[in-house]
DNA sequence: CATATTTCAGAGCTACTGAGATGC
DNA sequence: CGCATCTCAGTAACTCTGAAATAT
């Protein structure tokens, strides 16, 4: 009978566990979880997007983003604004503050990856996330 | 400002949850979640387990196995017998239905990382499972 | 009319905490 | 006594469904 450690699906099911929990511990004291996190890392690359968007390519049910984006607006890091060609949609922005939190967790983040993949060189890093991402372009977003 | 993909630990946090999506849509009929096919895979590997091995192991809390090994003895699967040499301790055992069921959904199991895995040839899942195994057996279990 | 976007209510699953019972 | 193991209750977080409101 093949062990668990045999499927690479369960490694990445199990790793994804860790790396996650991870994350929220760092971004504990800051109120906000991961998904948060990620909501405004993603905005932080563009001009702003449409909460579908937000939805499609961060993976998390529409429903879900309502509330994170509620979260983010509560604390100041993120606007609702109208979308002027669809008036059904809204577009959501980074505020100044959201840019100075993201500045001010940078390190924190880097400090997560590293401690997950301490077992490993430089190169094999590189590797590693060349391999992660070839597989995570393809599917989602 | 770095994009998301640029953090290896968030490319695993987002893999590791679409891989057990994919786990759990592929038991969905077998009315199991992935949580029971891990208990159930760690089982076949030795002869029994305590729980609190389950629990360490595995990476759930150890409130939450009891629920697992509940369900999975419902449905005959697994059981608890009492440990010989602790008797604070419960042993869990897979059962002769649990190993069928195990039989029957191993090409289940490799369809999802065969699925997961898609974009990359054999030298490359090769990699990637080896450099996984070297995070994954350093810190936990 | 059908479809798309956001929002909300609710159900079920998951993660964790704290406490109790039992035994080391 | 302190500690370990299992159990249970409760809370918070996460995921998804279904429906409503609005607009295309």
């Amino acid at each position: 009978m093949r062990g668990l450690h045999a499927d690479t699906g369960y490694l990445l099911y199990r790793l994804g566990l860790r790396s996650g929990q991870l994350f929220n511990t760092s971004l504990q004291e800051s109120g906000l979880r991961l998904r948060h996190y990620a909501v405004l890392r993603f905005l932080a690359t563009g001009e702003g997007a449409l909460q579908r968007e937000l939805s499609t390519r961060l993976g998390y049910d529409p429903s879900a983003i309502v509330g994170l984006v509620d979260d983010l607006e509560k604390l100041g890091f993120a606007e609702r604004r109208p979308a002027p060609d669809d008036r059904r949609s809204r577009i959501v922005v980074l505020t100044e503050n959201g840019r100075a939190f993201l500045r001010g967790t940078e390190a924190a983040g880097l400090r997560v990856t590293n401690e997950l993949l301490a077992p490993l060189d430089q190169q094999e890093r590189a590797t590693l996330h060349a391999l992660l991402l070839r597989i995570t372009e393809d599917g989602l977003n």
